[in-house]
DNA sequence: TTGTCTGCAAACACTTTGCACTTTT
DNA sequence: AAAAGTGCAAAGTGTTTGCAGACAA
């Protein structure tokens, strides 16, 4: 799995920037760095958190420079991506959802079955419960993943204006 | 969703049986109870634990009775059964999986990436942890999962070449 | 040049649906 | 008899693949 080489609340300083490293992990391969690859990387680099394939094929075919890839290729490089440390993906109402996970500590969420939002949250003691339970059964954990379904406080009819982004 | 009407850890006593909560289930609703549905859940609950639609198809095809049901009457009444609040149901891989619901408490799984196996454990630490995380979100938690993926400890014994195998 | 990548269309796996006929109530 | 259920085939989803032409290295 892909490890930040270096992470830090204050300042978020991380040694290469997703493109580089990106670039390192299709190199590395005896990939090519094409301009459907580049763009892609780019463009998901520099914008929200959570999307899956289709709206990511959508929001290219929206950018000014007509930045633009087949679907095919979105699917493929999303799936190198994730390879390359860069996404983590996950599974929700029956698509694949992705998400940022270079530079960014572990985090689980909150999914809204309401709105379909998605809140980020962490948990130390999640991890150690985590651990503790694979040690029990003599089982090797490589990840986890935590979603907690319910409604979220905009949904539930709750007035007050509440923050509803929550960054870990 | 369905709570059991009862339910002690020491002698796992249930007020109805599967069937019967179904049976009410269905007539509540004005549905009938069919030859097919009743094959059906007679069949999930007198099996294992996880299972996916195309198994138990198969599964049931093989009975000597020559127990059958098309795939869409299948699919319809595993949806009713999770809607019963007898089956759970989780998407793994790409399909989706079913385990037992009714008279079980709740549990969480290890997800042996190799073999594909799934192994029960539960915590009340975890229950608390998702209780205290939806609080402090005003979020209100209908239900969470939790799937720690790794590798258990028969693959890992089994020495075999290191292969990664993808797929969430 | 060499071999990878792209885009297209078709294929895919899993699941759902339209509809005429069958079965339960 | 009335209403709901079933099975078949076909249609959907979301995602992947075969292949010929396009393009990095």
């Amino acid at each position: 799995m892909g490890v930040p080489a270096d992470f830090s609340l204050g300042e978020a300083v991380v040694a290469m920037t997703p493109r580089e490293r990106f670039e390192e992990f299709l190199q590395t391969r005896g990939k090519r760095i094409t301009r459907q690859r580049r763009m892609i990387v780019e463009h998901v680099v520099g914008h929200h958190e959570h999307f899956d394939a289709e709206q990511l094929l959508t929001d290219l075919r929206k950018t000014p420079e007509g930045a633009q890839a087949s679907r095919p290729t979105v699917y493929r490089t999303l799936t190198e991506m994730v390879d390359a440390g860069l996404l983590k993906k996950m599974v929700l109402g029956g698509r694949s959802v992705y998400e940022h996970d270079y530079g960014y500590p572990q985090h689980d969420h909150l999914h809204c079955t309401s709105c379909q939002s998605l809140i980020e949250f962490s948990s130390d003691e999640l991890v150690r419960i985590r651990d503790a339970v694979a040690a029990q059964h003599q089982f090797r954990a490589q990840s986890h993943r935590l979603i907690i379904s319910g409604m979220c406080a905009q949904c539930r009819g709750t007035r007050s204006k509440s923050r509803h982004q929550d960054r870990v």
